[in-house]
DNA sequence: TTGTAAGCGTTATCAA
DNA sequence: TTGATAACGCTTACAA
């Protein structure tokens, strides 16, 4: 056994104050005398009191813990995406148990069991795997990142004004046609919006476009095939004219790119690329690829903003009543590097 | 304020039965009579009973947290280990409170202070900015991963055969000069075994070599910008020759791989290179670069193992006298892939 | 400004 | 097989 802990009760006895006024030392240090607080604040040091939190989360119901479920943490969008949240510690003092999904619902379900377990005041979910309808049930303030976001509050990147500006500059690129490239996605996911603003756009110049709305696969290996597949269709479909394309992701983006390289041994100047994200991988390609991207770090605070205000209102007295959810919307920001004009 | 939560004394009212009664069917069900398993049971439905462990933890002490500092999510290296980590969840049930480092000690002493006030059974740490003999005192059960690890147990890669094998690879492939590149490391990171390890390969079998240790910078742009000096340097030192490069990690050797096409256009026939880490740049490179992997999802397990014995040992009656630390090595395992022979 | 006493929701220890 | 009772370490009325 762990040599036994000082307590609130040692404290009291070694100074001759009762346990509130020890607990007050900590929670209103004001209320005691200085000459007190000098005499308490000597004998933690004296008895090397070591704070010990899960008492208070038992007397108070405050844990300061938030859940995070995490699709994974391969995809660069979502470990830095975590990285700016556990970042937030240093500003809301929360603390992070985090679990990454399997993208089973009774699995996750597991997950969000446990976390309430343990008194959790809130959540930030960026697994899609479980309907937002259900995680609002669960009675505990909830943010979701880049999911299906109903019933509860939300960040997300203003995927439309993304879809917009790929649009806008391949269509300044001098192109014969602009191609999107992405999953067939349902339109209640955020991530529909690209491509509604890509469509629209195109619509509005007049710009010859189309929409290839299939499943790229989930390995690096799954990407080469499909993306080498996409390529032929291309070449076969549009022989010799400039294409312009937007692709789901930098990291698809960064296949398409290298493919054409392997086959050609550089870009072809029939070909404009942007990729989605601005991950590391956008920069460190061969050429550098343009993207549109995602500011994470702002879409993190934005979410921890809106949960912490969602959970000081259920520590007040008379709480207001549940309100609407809140969706709010992080612009992209646009990167021209070496694969567009 | 959250509705009021059922708890045992509630079941207890409910059943008939003590709260002592309840806490054994969750606890030691099978002393209860099969009848009265069922009674409680449908009880703990109608009531819609949520489990509270926070009691749990007063009560017993065992919080199931295990501590993580991370020096960021950025690095792949540590994202996927952190992957692995909270995986393994699934097998042995502990919860992980996780911080990205600050590579300040008072900072990270900070984030230890506020674990052990939540009374973690263990911690992980991957940072490696608090000296082990530190993190040693706080007694509790640590697991250091790739970083000093003199007083605390470890789990590493076995860097010198890391070493070992790219050296062993590059010498097979015809070069007039090996050359591994690093920083300039203290000897007491299991990391400086790779610079031994290939040192000593190149001695054995009487290869030329030479080490260049010198800081790559910790962005993209300085990487760029060193690894610019270095190729003018290389070419400089040994033109024409043949040049097996040893790059420090997966990052850096893509970015000397790029350098080289964007210099020559594709890569020239007298470099070979190769990585070390098997991140997914190293597949997704141009030419998938050669790389000495990481078995990531092995170290975490092995990593779970160490610290769940150890955290086991404690919660014996009498514990055994605090062992010796533990240090494990995982073999790297050679991927040959398109940069060398 | 300080103290008393009653919790918070479990588990542990005895006893029956 | 079950129960009564006392912890666990802290907070929170209410009192002084």
């Amino acid at each position: 056994m762990r040599t036994k802990k000082v307590t609130f009760a040692d404290i009291a006895a070694y100074t001759g104050f009762s346990k509130t006024t020890i607990s007050r030392y900590f929670n209103d240090p004001d209320s005691l005398t200085l000459e007190n607080q000098e005499k308490i604040s000597n004998a933690l040091v004296e008895l090397d009191y070591q704070e010990n939190k899960v008492g208070r989360i038992l007397a108070s119901g405050k844990t300061e813990f938030i859940g995070v479920i995490i699709p994974n943490l391969y995809m660069h969008y979502y470990s830095e995406m975590l990285n700016q949240i556990l970042a937030t510690y240093e500003t809301y003092g929360y603390k992070f148990l985090v679990f990454a999904g399997s993208s089973k619902a009774d699995v996750e379900r597991k997950y969000i069991k446990e976390l309430l377990a343990y008194n959790i005041e809130g959540m930030i979910i960026l697994s899609g795997t479980i309907p937002s309808e259900e995680l609002a049930s669960y009675n505990v303030p909830v943010v979701g990142i880049e999911r299906e976001d109903q019933h509860i509050s939300s960040v997300n990147t203003d995927n439309y004004m993304g879809g917009v500006q790929a649009a806008g500059l391949l269509s300044k690129s001098n192109c014969d046609i602009l191609i999107h490239v992405n999953a067939d996605l349902p339109d209640t996911l955020p991530t529909y919006g690209r491509i509604r603003g890509f469509v629209d756009t195109c619509e509005e110049f007049h710009f010859p476009y189309e929409l290839i709305l299939t499943d790229l696969g989930n390995t690096f290996e799954e990407n080469r095939e499909k993306i080498l597949e996409l390529i032929n269709l291309l070449e076969q479909k549009y022989p010799g004219k400039r294409k312009g394309i937007f692709m789901p992701n930098d990291t698809h983006a960064n296949v398409f790119l290298n493919l054409l390289i392997q086959k050609y041994g550089s870009l072809p100047d029939t070909y404009q690329i942007i990729g989605f994200d601005n991950s590391p991988i956008s920069k460190e390609a061969v050429i550098p690829i343009s993207t549109v991207g995602q500011q994470i770090s702002v879409i993190a605070d934005e979410a921890m903003k809106v949960l912490s205000e969602q959970m000081n209102e259920r520590k007040k007295r008379r709480p207001a009543p549940l309100r609407e959810p809140v969706h709010k919307i992080i612009p992209p920001i646009l990167i021209r590097r070496k694969t567009t004009i």
